[in-house]
DNA sequence: TATTGTTATACTCTATAACTATA
DNA sequence: TATAGTTATAGAGTATAACAATA
């Protein structure tokens, strides 16, 4: 810290980012979900549609790898899966009632988790640190144009 | 944002780094270092010595999977690598004079990439949320007990 | 016997490309 | 023919465990 050199980014991020996964993952256990399937059932929102590649570059994933992930994900009534009537090579995905119940509860247990992991910081450094990670996510977000649309959120 | 809901501090952080990745691995190709080589040359440091485990627990690798690494970076003159006369069990690392100029040279060039991607914030905020990054990578890797020895830094 | 470094192996994750069904 | 979804396959990355040398 007192030579001119500061560590880079990615050397912050990345371990944060393990000591993240490492907490929230028996929290997903818990629930009964893979990281994709909560990322999933995040990335459906409460929006009623969508299609399945759309989804899929939303959260980052490549489509062919979250065919079993909706496949598991639909046969536990966590969501739905109907052939558009419009055009129906394109599949509607949707989330069900229990699909949001679930996602919600879960959020609620991981970001709890995530807060007790934000602790050490003052509650300004705290709320400055989620503003301004959420004001990069969305300007990398932008860049990517293989990203989600820009609609709500 | 309106909503009484934020987005996953996880969600946020891993578009994050893939886009760092993006960004800094066309620099690590030009500086002829894969990320692993380059997290090895950052993680000797200006240290003389240091023993492979602890150097692979430093940096979040496999001792295993830092064999290779170990050995091009020999081959190339950027690291050495001795026996320990104390405990010739033990292998001494250490960076050469060739191996700290490639890696500052290639740190320099990814920091001023990282900070272009920072270009969106203002500069105090920019300043907050490194320094706040940093106050959380070592909160989390104090935490860590396989984590690098708490000794300088 | 315990430990460091090394090698070999198996396993998971991910991406690519062929296949089907609709249009 | 082109596109959405699906399936199958191959590749990279990672972790586990066996091995050799030294203590």
């Amino acid at each position: 810290m007192d030579k001119s050199r500061r560590p880079d980014l990615a050397a912050m991020l990345f371990p944060l980012g393990r000591a993240l996964i490492a907490i929230e993952e028996p929290i997903l256990t818990t629930n009964g979900l893979s990281m994709w399937a909560y990322a999933v059932l995040l990335g459906l929102g409460d929006e009623p549609v969508r299609t399945q590649a759309a989804l899929a570059s939303a959260i980052g994933a490549d489509k062919s790898r979250l065919i079993p992930v909706l496949d598991d994900l639909q046969d536990r009534g966590l969501i739905t899966r109907r052939p558009d009537p419009a055009d129906r090579r394109v599949r509607l995905v949707r989330i069900t009632p229990e699909g949001r119940r679930l996602r919600d509860r879960t959020q609620a247990s991981i970001q709890r988790a995530e807060e007790r992991l934000l602790e050490v910081l003052s509650p300004g450094d705290r709320q400055a640190f989620v503003r301004t990670l959420h004001a990069l996510h969305e300007s990398v977000r932008a860049a990517d144009p293989a990203a989600s649309p820009p609609s709500g959120d």
